[in-house]
DNA sequence: CTGCATGCAAACCCTTTGCATTGGG
DNA sequence: CCCAATGCAAAGGGTTTGCATGCAG
């Protein structure tokens, strides 16, 4: 399929869930909610909720921090997405689905100290095989139920380890 | 060697490290300082910079929080204490490494805050697995030959999973 | 119409900062 | 002695709450 045209109907497809959803659990379909809901789908990062805010009040909304608190909340305990909590004092939201990017995976030089990579840069096999090796044998091991992680590895990138020899 | 001896060389170990650190440092050995390094080798968790001002407090020690949150900086600049922030808005003080080759998993509550694990009580069959899944791939796809690891893991412990229904 | 959802402001929690005072080296 | 380190209180960020008003169903 054609990346553009998934990507129009993933999100439509997101958004028809979360209006179904609500609507399941008798909560009312507000313009707040409505706009907050559009803003999500389009995938926009970061996306923190003075992020959704902000951006709204641009556009000439009529919107206050607490709804917009009050939503996410609310779309966090209906599991439509994920709060995370991790290397700051801000909540960011993502996608439940997206349990790859609920991690934090920073590869650091031993030697230089520069940053080899960190999310972004990381092919999705790596998290998703670590993640879920992990989730399932500590939860077996330890009764932890995972929801975020952060994981530092460091050794030796390819300039310094070629400078060694 | 006998557990609680092996301990105590450990906890003594690490302080007069810290200590020592602090001097070559140029860092003076305050009271106040001691008092929280002393804390911290006691390996109470969990441990947000409120558990320390208020133990402190209960022994009736001169302290204020503004200097708890200085020191556990300091310390943290020093590299002694690793602070982490993960799953909740309350920043917790780990060991850097509490295994001479540094590399650490833990495990930690969002809820309560409680360390449900660390690198010592995880088998290491899960430890093995995971990180040697991720070093073939890091380096495969990063060229980053991994020497180090840091991972942290949040979520519900049993204790809290079982609270909440 | 009814009561859930909203905006606003104030409250809250954790953390940092400014400032006069203290005490370690 | 001197300046780094402290306690206190106030300020700072992010988030939550109380309350009168608004609007979806």
């Amino acid at each position: 399929m054609i990346p553009e045209i998934e990507n129009i109907i993933g999100k439509e497809g997101r958004k028809k869930t979360w209006v179904k959803n609500l609507k399941k659990n008798g909560y009312k379909l507000t313009e707040q909610r409505k706009e907050i809901l559009d803003f999500l789908s389009k995938e926009i990062y970061p996306r923190n909720a003075d992020d959704i805010y902000r951006e709204l009040k641009k556009k000439n909304h009529r919107i206050g921090m607490a709804t917009v608190y009050r939503t996410l909340d609310l779309l966090s305990s209906l599991k439509l997405i994920h709060k995370v909590n991790i290397g700051s004092n801000k909540a960011f939201y993502l996608f439940p689905g997206d349990t790859e990017d609920n991690t934090a995976i920073y590869l650091v030089c031993d030697k230089c100290g520069k940053l080899v990579s960190n999310n972004k840069c990381l092919n999705n096999s790596i998290k998703i095989r670590l993640v879920d090796n992990a989730a399932k044998n500590i939860f077996k091991n330890c009764r932890l139920r995972i929801n975020h992680f952060q994981i530092f590895f460091s050794g030796l990138c390819e300039i310094c380890s070629n400078k060694h020899k």
